[in-house]
DNA sequence: TTTATAATTGAACATGTATTCATATTTGAG
DNA sequence: CTCAAATATGAATACATGTTCAATTATAAA
């Protein structure tokens, strides 16, 4: 016999807890959007800008400069992260100036620092 | 004449704040973990899962059903996770029970959801 | 042992994504 | 205006990754 939409046949776990968890599960646009920003964060090239930024506030080239890639790459970056409202920019004569959109982003960072370090 | 190493030909920005921040990002391996490690939250299944083994915890075909994928989808995402050290497991007959792998996942899980909540 | 269930695994496929390169835009300097 | 510098953008490429499907392992029950 198959197995229906119930869990594991009766046998295999506490009911109450799985019913529990299928209702916090419900919404599946938020998970989209929660997964969409920790994987702003989930690249080593974000990251490393979103970590200068949280020295400073820095123009492209400078970023490039400290994270040793080209002002493409930079630049492309920094669009994604400010689709994701992660920095936002300032410009100044030619220049584009960014910086960390709030400082929740930069607890978020820091904290994921400490769990890198930690292995 | 075509841009040297240094950055923005001395106009654009504070090199002291340059300077501080390309000490801090020296460390190549080390933004590469904590990419890593956001990653693998940023996956909407393997979010779900993870928000559902915050509330107990579960055999794989309960997290199946859970958060709507089959058996495989949940296997696969769970190695991932497992390698990742963000949930241990424990075999109980063919079962296996799948749990976070320590608190301080489920805080860095919470604080991501109260951000993709705000949105 | 034989049968069925829970879980795992590997290969294939489709999709997503980071980087490169060339090109455009914008602004300041001469 | 003309030239160069700071960004931004689009297309192309290469690579990574999530899901599906089929097959396998391991355990429990009959």
């Amino acid at each position: 016999m198959k197995k229906d939409s119930t869990v594991c046949d009766e046998a295999c776990v506490h009911r109450a807890a799985v019913a529990k968890a299928r209702k916090m599960i419900g919404d599946d646009a938020l998970f989209a959007r929660l997964a969409e920003f920790y994987k702003a964060l989930g690249d080593p090239t974000r990251a490393k800008i979103l970590y200068a930024l949280s020295v400073s506030e820095l123009c492209v080239c400078d970023i490039a400069e400290i994270i040793g890639m080209s002002d493409s790459v930079v630049s492309h970056q920094l669009r994604i992260l400010r689709n994701m409202r992660l920095v936002k920019h300032r410009k100044e004569g030619r220049s584009a100036f960014y910086s960390l959109d709030d400082r929740h982003i930069e607890v978020l960072l820091m904290q994921g620092m400490e769990h890198a370090k930690e292995r």
